[in-house]
DNA sequence: CAAGAAAATGAGAGCGCTCTCAACGCCCAT
DNA sequence: ATGGGCGTTGAGAGCGCTCTCATTTTCTTG
């Protein structure tokens, strides 16, 4: 109640009849207070309510107690100009957020271009003005190695969300591999034997790792590889509409198909409407990610879910372990899930 | 590429010798500074990287560069629970943080209870601790006049997103009363005379205006207020269902119905489906938001398109020109689009 | 119970910047 | 010329915190 704008940590200190030094200890949960002086100061700290000032923080050489999350720019103006959202975003906030807020921290998003030159350069100037005490890469900067290096030079922790094999940092995902195979399996169990597989860009290690895990458990079953199953668009809607169209144009078309997000899976429903092909009776669609919106398609999509949040609160609580204690690599792998709705069925051919 | 990890202000006015002080004047435009000089000290910063450090600029005493935007913490948890996402916060990223990039601020999201103790409690300590120059309440925050006193007591400049007739601070908006209107003229034209509104939660003064909105247009087209045509759900997707059960269960039954967002006109459709009442020959629905998920609801659904990016980047410009120049409230009414899609057709009745 | 080690505390400097205010030029009017 | 005024520059202090290191207190242990 005294002057709210600002009690700082000297007010404590003459509050509780210690120095400046041993409240910093206290707030910073240091050794080395006796127990008495530490619940005095405790006292004084709710008394006073005080909160310590960040900027201070970060000015007297500490931690800034900020992470930050690279969300891609281009990429969100594009999916605002469509009137698509960033799936991402909203779980991430989910699960970066609430992470963050544990333990003090506090989470920044930042748009950063897809262009290595401009990302380089973006990523210098955030990490001069923020210095964060960590950094959390997301899809597709996640596999640019270049600000891999921008942070190591500067020591800064750098963790990742959806991408694996990375030959450094700390690196939650799903493994993209057995999502894949779980969606083949479903499908194998369903009794379809044509199963059909549209890939997100070749350029995401993401993608690849889906293809190879569709294409063991297609081997694994005693399939073989038929020609045209497998088609590469780009996540949109359109070059998912063109995958489906091609594949379902062939002598032998598949009777399911797996699409490597849910926009693309979308596009297959479109398509399969389009023909006459009703959707799950003659044609069984399973999709990736399971965003919002799968729910109320129709029919609604059996897909993976890719738990992002989770991925966001595993990447920002190692990142805060990491920039506090020990540097800490690793992989995470976090488990999917595969969500029925009734986008699939027994085959019927 | 001298020492990546700090140039500082102190290098650059070395380089271009000249006093520090100097050099912060240029970085900050500031008046009195000879053009040579500008121009040199320009080039030292560029020559070196320099950026300045956003924690030290505010420990100067000055701007903290930092815009917090505040979201709800129950709805955020509650929406990821039911698989759903907060579809505000990718736009805000997108209208918010591209206002804040071009004046070298930054977007700090900040998640607060819906209870107004715990609320008033943590928001006191992200003041404290990041000393924001702006602050944007989102629903439901928007109404709490609390918060909005505890932000003037610090003299932080405070605006609004989607929340009209406020007493202070910057408040951007649509205009709700006339969206309401202005679906209710669209399914006028299309002969419905017998229309259904369900409002949003009451306690939302947007609800209210919706509300107002449509009732006025009912009565100016010389329609009575039939009974029952206005029932009040809570956004989500039970409370739509409960009310559309209940408005087709009339004698009389709408054979129109506008939906306060796109949840419940999505449980609207599910109804009608149910009852074997096809969309839009036998019920047009009209939506308020136009999330993303809208477009691919079958029928996709006509809605009302709230500026939910346009809104964030004028709050957040604004805020920035209070913070840096004069305070200046008012409201910024922007405009809502009526997107028609398939879910509205002219009346069979 | 002394003497050394360990724990607890405090003092002083400094992080990178902006603030205030004093000092310096410069141009014009007298 | 010569002073007042203005535009321009720099010096010094200080923001709130944590760092390092010196100092004091407390606990061991022979």
């Amino acid at each position: 109640m005294s002057r709210p704008a600002s009690v700082t940590i000297e007010h404590v200190a003459a509050a509780a009849g210690v120095s400046r030094q041993t409240v910093s200890r206290v707030i910073n949960n240091g050794p080395n207070v006796k127990p008495a002086v530490r619940i005095r100061v405790m006292g004084a700290i709710e008394d006073l309510g005080y909160v310590p000032n960040l900027a201070a923080r970060r000015m007297g050489g500490a931690r800034s107690f900020l992470i930050l999350a690279i969300n891609d720019r281009q990429r969100t103006i594009d999916n605002w100009r469509v009137g698509r959202g960033n799936d991402w975003v909203d779980q991430m906030l989910h699960g970066g957020m609430l992470t963050c807020e544990e333990r003090g921290y506090h989470l920044l998003f930042e748009l950063i271009d897809t262009d290595p030159a401009m990302a380089r350069a973006q990523m210098g100037r955030v990490l001069s003005a923020l210095s964060p005490d960590g950094v959390i890469l997301t899809p597709p900067h996640t596999e640019n190695l270049e600000l891999a290096q921008l942070l190591q030079a500067r020591a800064i922790p750098l963790g990742r969300m959806g991408s694996s094999h990375m030959p450094d940092g700390i690196n939650a995902f799903m493994s993209d591999f057995d999502a894949a195979g779980a969606a083949v399996a479903h499908l194998l169990a369903l009794k379809h034997r044509r199963i059909g597989f549209i890939s997100g860009s070749a350029q995401y290690a993401a993608s690849l790792e889906r293809v190879r895990g569709y294409e063991e458990a297609i081997a694994r079953a005693g399939l073989a590889q038929a020609e045209g199953f497998v088609q590469y668009g780009d996540f949109s809607f359109d070059s998912g509409a063109r995958a489906a169209a091609c594949m379902l144009s062939l002598p032998a078309a598949p009777t399911a198909i797996i699409a490597g997000n849910d926009e693309m899976a979308f596009a297959v429903l479109h398509v399969a409407a389009d023909r006459g092909l009703c959707v799950p009776e003659a044609l069984s669609v399973i999709s990736f990610d399971d965003t919002p919106g799968v729910r109320f398609s129709v029919p609604p999509l059996t897909a993976i879910r890719q738990p992002i949040s989770a991925l966001a609160a595993t990447v920002t609580e190692k990142l805060i372990a990491a920039s506090t204690g020990t540097p800490m690599d690793g992989n995470f792998v976090l488990p999917f899930e595969l969500i029925r709705r009734s986008s699939t069925a027994v085959c019927a051919a």
